[in-house]
DNA sequence: CAGTACTTTCAAGAATCTTTGAAAACATCC
DNA sequence: GGATGTTTTCAAAGATTCTTGAAAGTACTG
């Protein structure tokens, strides 16, 4: 495990704040990594969000210990997510960065960028597997009905998550929140 | 990138239905993956669902060509999170194992799987952040108020989702596919 | 257009995570 | 209880993924 991201900063100057933030950091970090996110760019976007403010590249570098070239893909990963935007300064040649601020709208867009990745195309290649299965297979056996029930199966309730999910977290659907409410209303 | 997962099998017996049962456990793999998911253990899991059958540990390990040691912890970590249960073969000493068939079970137990192990304790720490924050910081500054703003909202944001989760996916909740006919419902 | 400020790229190295396999533990049978 | 079959453990090897840093690229500025 990596060190806490405490940088640039003297003992001195470490308040309870700062403290705050390195545990965000530090937790979601975590979180990140057992979901596959790299460590360093869960904690990026943790920094961006808890400071809740624009910093440049040389900023984020100082403060959690890394590279200049994990921090410039990373940032990229990010904006790619869609979690982080770049922003200018006036009178600065850096660029900014900065994190959405909504959480709602966090999780739909991190939901968001997940399921274009890896759930599109699992359901593309389970297509693929389905049909293939179909055409190779001279006998209609019961084995290959069965298996190909098995196929349907796993295909259309992710299909059905899948459609669902545009309607609340694609662009310009209802909202996470929403949907959130309406299944509590139901309780 | 691993080999495709055909294995003790001569090519002759390679039939379509093999085949396509292979390119399944691959996909299924290559997604879990990404998700976190140690390949084998996604493979093997992938294997006894599209089987659909009991299978001891020896036919898992020529099947996919992976160790014993391996095929072992992968059986104990899908037992933990229930989504493959242990069954006993009458005259045999042999442990058999097999998958959740039904695709909406299955995905809940994941989901509850992850909450507990990932969700949880995230949320419990996230507490404790916010409570040191607070208390450390001796100054009641516009910073600090805006810092425990975006805290809680991430904590309530997350522990919605947590309590919302129980509910549904919960042992005994009403079922992952009832709230996707709610919301569906509501398109 | 040359100089400067900043960003991106990517091959090599570092760190992490996964798998192996053989020994120990366990369980069943006679 | 001893023999036999089966499972688990875990240190070391192997594979994969992540990070670095220097060089190349880009874009502003005077």
């Amino acid at each position: 495990m990596k060190e806490t991201p405490i940088a640039g900063a003297l003992a001195s100057e470490i308040d309870g704040l700062e403290h705050s933030r390195d545990t965000f950091i530090t937790h979601w970090a975590e979180m990140g990594s057992s979901w596959g996110v790299p460590r360093s760019v869960a904690e990026v976007h943790a920094l961006l969000f808890i400071e809740g403010r624009a910093m440049c590249a040389d900023e984020i570098m100082d403060r959690l210990q890394v590279s200049r070239g994990s921090v410039s893909m990373t940032l990229r990963t990010l904006a790619d997510w869609g979690i982080v935007t770049k922003t200018r300064q006036r009178g600065d040649r850096k660029e900014y960065f900065e994190a959405e601020q909504d959480v709602w709208n966090l999780l739909s867009l991190i939901v968001r960028a997940r399921k274009r990745r890896e759930l599109e195309p699992l359901l593309a290649a389970l297509d693929d597997t389905r049909q293939a299965a179909n055409i190779d297979s001279t006998a209609d056996t019961a084995e290959l009905k069965a298996h190909l029930a098995r196929l349907d199966s796993m295909h259309d309730a992710l299909r059905r998550l899948d459609r669902l999910s545009d309607q609340f977290i694609g662009r310009g659907g209802k909202g996470l929140d929403v949907a959130v409410r309406l299944l509590s209303s139901f309780l």
